[in-house]
DNA sequence: CAGTATGCTACTTATAGGCTGTAGACCGAT
DNA sequence: ATCGGTCTACAGCCTATAAGTAGCATACTG
Protein backbone atom coordinates (compact mmCIF):
# COMPACT_ATOMS: atom_id res chain seq x y z
CA UNK A 1 0.00 0.00 0.00
CA UNK A 2 1.92 3.23 -1.05
CA UNK A 3 1.10 6.57 0.44
CA UNK A 4 -1.14 7.84 -2.32
CA UNK A 5 -3.49 4.72 -1.52
CA UNK A 6 -3.59 5.11 2.20
CA UNK A 7 -3.91 8.87 2.14
CA UNK A 8 -7.19 8.22 -0.42
CA UNK A 9 -8.73 5.49 1.58
CA UNK A 10 -8.14 7.94 4.74
CA UNK A 11 -10.22 10.43 2.97
CA UNK A 12 -12.40 8.01 1.89
CA UNK A 13 -13.26 6.97 5.63
CA UNK A 14 -13.20 10.44 6.70
CA UNK A 15 -15.72 11.04 3.91
CA UNK A 16 -18.02 8.40 4.41
CA UNK A 17 -18.04 9.29 8.36
CA UNK A 18 -19.50 12.29 7.12
CA UNK A 19 -22.39 11.34 5.33
CA UNK A 20 -21.30 12.44 2.46
CA UNK A 21 -21.27 11.47 -1.32
CA UNK A 22 -18.26 11.97 -3.53
CA UNK A 23 -20.23 14.42 -5.24
CA UNK A 24 -21.43 16.69 -2.39
CA UNK A 25 -17.84 16.65 -1.07
CA UNK A 26 -16.24 17.52 -4.02
CA UNK A 27 -18.62 20.43 -4.21
CA UNK A 28 -17.71 21.48 -1.05
CA UNK A 29 -14.17 21.78 -1.44
CA UNK A 30 -14.92 22.77 -5.27
CA UNK A 31 -13.17 20.19 -6.65
CA UNK A 32 -14.06 17.92 -10.03
CA UNK A 33 -15.55 14.69 -8.33
CA UNK A 34 -13.81 12.36 -11.06
CA UNK A 35 -10.34 14.50 -9.29
CA UNK A 36 -11.69 13.37 -5.89
CA UNK A 37 -12.88 10.02 -7.05
CA UNK A 38 -8.95 9.53 -8.32
CA UNK A 39 -7.60 10.68 -5.07
CA UNK A 40 -9.43 8.18 -3.11
CA UNK A 41 -8.80 5.50 -5.28
CA UNK A 42 -4.94 6.55 -5.08
CA UNK A 43 -4.35 7.57 -8.56
CA UNK A 44 -3.92 11.19 -7.90
CA UNK A 45 -1.17 13.24 -6.12
CA UNK A 46 -2.35 16.24 -4.46
CA UNK A 47 -1.08 19.40 -3.64
CA UNK A 48 -0.84 20.67 -0.30
CA UNK A 49 -3.92 23.31 -1.18
CA UNK A 50 -6.06 21.12 -2.79
CA UNK A 51 -5.18 18.54 0.84
CA UNK A 52 -5.76 21.90 3.18
CA UNK A 53 -9.14 22.27 1.01
CA UNK A 54 -10.73 18.52 1.51
CA UNK A 55 -9.83 18.87 5.44
CA UNK A 56 -11.86 21.99 5.31
CA UNK A 57 -14.75 20.35 3.65
CA UNK A 58 -14.29 17.58 5.97
CA UNK A 59 -13.93 19.84 9.39
CA UNK A 60 -10.62 18.26 10.38
CA UNK A 61 -7.10 18.88 10.44
CA UNK A 62 -4.82 17.65 7.42
CA UNK A 63 -3.14 15.72 10.26
CA UNK A 64 -6.50 13.14 10.41
CA UNK A 65 -5.07 12.45 6.86
CA UNK A 66 -1.78 10.40 8.08
CA UNK A 67 -3.27 8.72 10.84
CA UNK A 68 -1.82 5.53 9.43
CA UNK A 69 1.78 6.62 8.82
CA UNK A 70 4.75 4.70 10.30
CA UNK A 71 7.73 6.00 11.27
CA UNK A 72 10.48 4.49 9.57
CA UNK B 1 -0.54 33.87 7.11
CA UNK B 2 -2.09 31.31 4.56
CA UNK B 3 -1.15 27.56 4.61
CA UNK B 4 1.95 27.44 2.46
CA UNK B 5 3.52 30.14 4.53
CA UNK B 6 2.69 27.97 8.07
CA UNK B 7 3.17 24.53 6.76
CA UNK B 8 6.54 25.94 5.61
CA UNK B 9 7.27 27.39 8.99
CA UNK B 10 7.09 24.31 10.17
CA UNK B 11 9.07 22.39 7.76
CA UNK B 12 12.02 24.82 8.42
CA UNK B 13 11.59 24.39 12.46
CA UNK B 14 11.33 20.61 12.12
CA UNK B 15 14.61 20.78 10.10
CA UNK B 16 16.25 23.04 12.19
CA UNK B 17 15.41 20.95 14.92
CA UNK B 18 17.07 18.31 13.57
CA UNK B 19 20.38 20.40 13.13
CA UNK B 20 20.29 19.71 9.40
CA UNK B 21 20.80 23.04 6.89
CA UNK B 22 18.58 23.18 3.69
CA UNK B 23 21.13 21.46 1.47
CA UNK B 24 21.77 18.29 3.80
CA UNK B 25 17.60 18.23 4.00
CA UNK B 26 16.96 18.73 0.32
CA UNK B 27 19.45 15.86 -0.51
CA UNK B 28 18.19 13.63 2.24
CA UNK B 29 14.78 13.87 0.49
CA UNK B 30 16.11 13.91 -2.43
CA UNK B 31 14.51 17.67 -3.61
CA UNK B 32 16.63 20.37 -4.83
CA UNK B 33 18.34 22.64 -2.27
CA UNK B 34 16.02 25.66 -3.61
CA UNK B 35 12.88 23.91 -4.41
CA UNK B 36 13.02 23.12 -0.40
CA UNK B 37 14.07 26.54 0.16
CA UNK B 38 10.69 27.75 -1.94
CA UNK B 39 8.58 25.07 0.54
CA UNK B 40 10.04 27.19 3.74
CA UNK B 41 9.26 30.45 2.70
CA UNK B 42 5.82 29.40 1.45
CA UNK B 43 6.41 30.05 -2.11
CA UNK B 44 5.50 26.16 -3.77
CA UNK B 45 2.56 24.16 -3.16
CA UNK B 46 4.19 20.78 -2.89
CA UNK B 47 2.26 17.50 -3.93
CA UNK B 48 1.45 14.62 -1.35
CA UNK B 49 4.95 12.17 -2.56
CA UNK B 50 6.93 15.31 -1.64
CA UNK B 51 5.27 16.15 1.61
CA UNK B 52 5.54 12.76 2.10
CA UNK B 53 9.60 12.51 1.39
CA UNK B 54 10.20 15.45 3.67
CA UNK B 55 8.24 13.31 7.01
CA UNK B 56 10.35 10.50 5.76
CA UNK B 57 13.85 12.56 5.92
CA UNK B 58 13.05 14.26 9.10
CA UNK B 59 11.30 10.51 10.44
CA UNK B 60 7.88 12.15 11.92
CA UNK B 61 4.61 11.71 10.63
CA UNK B 62 3.39 14.29 8.04
CA UNK B 63 0.78 15.24 10.60
CA UNK B 64 3.37 16.70 12.24
CA UNK B 65 3.77 19.29 9.56
CA UNK B 66 -0.08 20.54 10.39
CA UNK B 67 0.17 20.96 13.82
CA UNK B 68 -0.34 24.98 13.92
CA UNK B 69 -4.00 24.08 11.44
CA UNK B 70 -6.67 25.42 13.19
CA UNK B 71 -10.20 23.82 12.92
CA UNK B 72 -12.83 26.89 11.08
C1' DC C 1 -37.39 2.00 -15.72
C1' DA C 2 -35.21 6.50 -13.63
C1' DG C 3 -32.11 8.26 -10.38
C1' DT C 4 -27.94 8.12 -7.67
C1' DA C 5 -23.18 6.89 -6.74
C1' DT C 6 -18.85 5.56 -8.29
C1' DG C 7 -15.21 3.86 -11.53
C1' DC C 8 -12.30 4.63 -15.28
C1' DT C 9 -10.17 6.53 -19.74
C1' DA C 10 -8.70 10.16 -22.20
C1' DC C 11 -7.77 14.77 -22.90
C1' DT C 12 -6.21 19.92 -22.28
C1' DT C 13 -4.06 23.60 -19.54
C1' DA C 14 -2.20 25.19 -15.36
C1' DT C 15 1.29 24.72 -12.36
C1' DA C 16 4.53 21.88 -9.55
C1' DG C 17 9.12 19.99 -9.94
C1' DG C 18 13.59 20.68 -10.64
C1' DC C 19 17.49 23.29 -12.08
C1' DT C 20 20.94 27.40 -13.08
C1' DG C 21 22.87 31.43 -11.79
C1' DT C 22 23.41 35.43 -8.95
C1' DA C 23 23.52 37.80 -4.64
C1' DG C 24 23.96 38.68 0.27
C1' DA C 25 24.88 37.44 5.14
C1' DC C 26 27.69 35.18 8.32
C1' DC C 27 31.59 32.88 9.82
C1' DG C 28 36.68 31.90 11.20
C1' DA C 29 41.34 32.10 9.43
C1' DT C 30 44.72 34.62 7.04
C1' DA D 1 40.08 44.01 5.61
C1' DT D 2 40.10 40.26 2.68
C1' DC D 3 39.81 35.66 1.48
C1' DG D 4 37.23 31.05 1.42
C1' DG D 5 33.56 28.29 2.86
C1' DT D 6 28.72 27.72 4.23
C1' DC D 7 23.99 28.86 4.24
C1' DT D 8 20.09 31.04 2.41
C1' DA D 9 17.15 34.09 -0.74
C1' DC D 10 15.44 34.94 -5.06
C1' DA D 11 14.57 35.40 -10.20
C1' DG D 12 14.03 32.89 -14.31
C1' DC D 13 13.52 29.00 -17.02
C1' DC D 14 11.95 24.28 -19.12
C1' DT D 15 9.31 19.93 -18.73
C1' DA D 16 6.91 16.76 -16.05
C1' DT D 17 2.86 16.24 -13.98
C1' DA D 18 -1.16 17.94 -11.17
C1' DA D 19 -5.60 20.05 -11.92
C1' DG D 20 -9.66 19.95 -13.92
C1' DT D 21 -13.13 18.26 -17.23
C1' DA D 22 -16.04 15.26 -20.47
C1' DG D 23 -17.86 10.94 -21.60
C1' DC D 24 -19.19 6.37 -21.01
C1' DA D 25 -19.57 2.16 -18.09
C1' DT D 26 -21.15 -0.30 -14.03
C1' DA D 27 -23.86 -1.15 -10.03
C1' DC D 28 -27.40 -0.44 -6.84
C1' DT D 29 -32.10 1.10 -5.44
C1' DG D 30 -36.79 2.51 -5.29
Amino acid sequence: MDIAHSFGAQIRALRQAKGLSQEQFAESCRLHRTYVGGIERGERNPSLKNIAAMASALEVSPALFFEWWEAP
